[in-house]
DNA sequence: GAGATTACCTAAAGACTTTAGGCATATCAC
DNA sequence: GTGATATGCCTAAAGTCTTTAGGTAATCTC
């Protein structure tokens, strides 16, 4: 009876590959154990249950993610910055379908707390520097970036652009643009 | 043995109540076939399986959606027509929670096709008019409001908006106001 | 190496899905 | 109305997944 060497670290990455392959519904603690030649009941040593599975692939997917927006926006600003950070979502959500939607999952209001949800609002808010937004506005519009990158990518991958000319690597690039100078040129007073 | 008069038209109703009140992942056809009180076989010969029930929710939300909207731009224009139909989102995602959430289910091309889908891109398009775009932009256009439209709310009723003030409503109003100030002043050159 | 801990196991119960085949009920022909 | 037919809901059964309880064997501590 050799061990497996098993933990909840392993599983949650085990669990992201199959997400990334199969689909994130796909994700059971039974395919992880036939995965691993393991029995069902084994994984309940490491891992709280099927919930417990999932959350933690989610928190691995938001932190590579945040890993990624990081690396692009060093040494970057203004729409540079704005780019590298939007591309680094698009990328990493046609690399890693499976874990793109697992960062999706809604977790409850504490794990968000610890998850790397709030690096991610730090990321954005840190593109603005380039931009010159009122305080009070730069909430606004970190909620409106996080809206576009997170929509356009969910819309996108999910097959709701592609049965219309033109390519939707198209109309990204666009929506930067769009982005761009919406940025450089805020409506700050209700029309 | 009275009949229940199933049908999978009352199923997919029924499927949707479950969905707002328990959310969309409890929808099962043993959930539905408990409250219809029937056996659950029985609700094979009105649906082909599981995933057919899910599907036949998500298009009866995509054509309430599309029915909301059309209601809401009837009549408008410029940026009164786009805070309307951004409102019929929100609105309905708010209300429906469950029926969003299955709005939002990966359709096969096909069934895509057939959906009201088309119908919210068009609806978008009509939202256009009120504003000078260019016929190649304009695809762009509707592509980047959808992506607001779905981002901002997606994320909103998940709950990444809720650790922060301001108010998310603040957020959403202010982005009409960017949405309006950038198709009034659409950036057609790449800078 | 003895004892304690840990990792994986067997066993079992419960929920959901799906198919096959049966009886009763509504509907239609006349 | 009566019989034929199609349909609606049923029982039964097999398969998958989840989860818990309790056991055995490998590893760690000293």
């Amino acid at each position: 009876m050799a061990r497996a060497g098993l933990s909840a670290e392993r599983l949650a990455r085990a669990g992201a590959e199959i997400a990334d392959e199969a689909g994130f519904d796909q994700v059971t603690v039974s395919a992880l154990a036939r995965r691993f030649d393991v029995k069902v009941a084994s994984l309940y040593s490491h891992v709280k249950n099927s919930q417990d599975l999932r959350t933690r692939i989610a928190l691995l997917a938001l932190e590579e993610l945040a890993d990624r927006g990081a690396d692009a926006v060093a040494g970057r600003s203004g729409k540079d910055a704005l780019v590298a950070l939007a591309n680094a979502y698009r990328d990493y959500a046609h690399e890693h379908p499976g874990r793109y939607a697992a960062a999706q999952l809604r977790l409850d209001p504490e794990t968000a707390r610890a998850s790397a949800g709030p690096r991610h609002t730090r990321m954005t808010r840190s593109i603005l520097r380039g931009y010159d937004l009122p305080g009070e506005e730069q909430t606004h519009a970190v909620r409106l970036l996080g809206s576009v990158f997170y929509g356009f990518v969910s819309l996108e991958t999910g097959g709701g652009f592609s049965h219309s000319a033109p390519e939707s690597r198209e109309s990204w690039s666009r929506a930067m643009d769009a982005l761009d100078a919406l940025l450089r040129n805020w409506p700050t007073a209700t029309p």
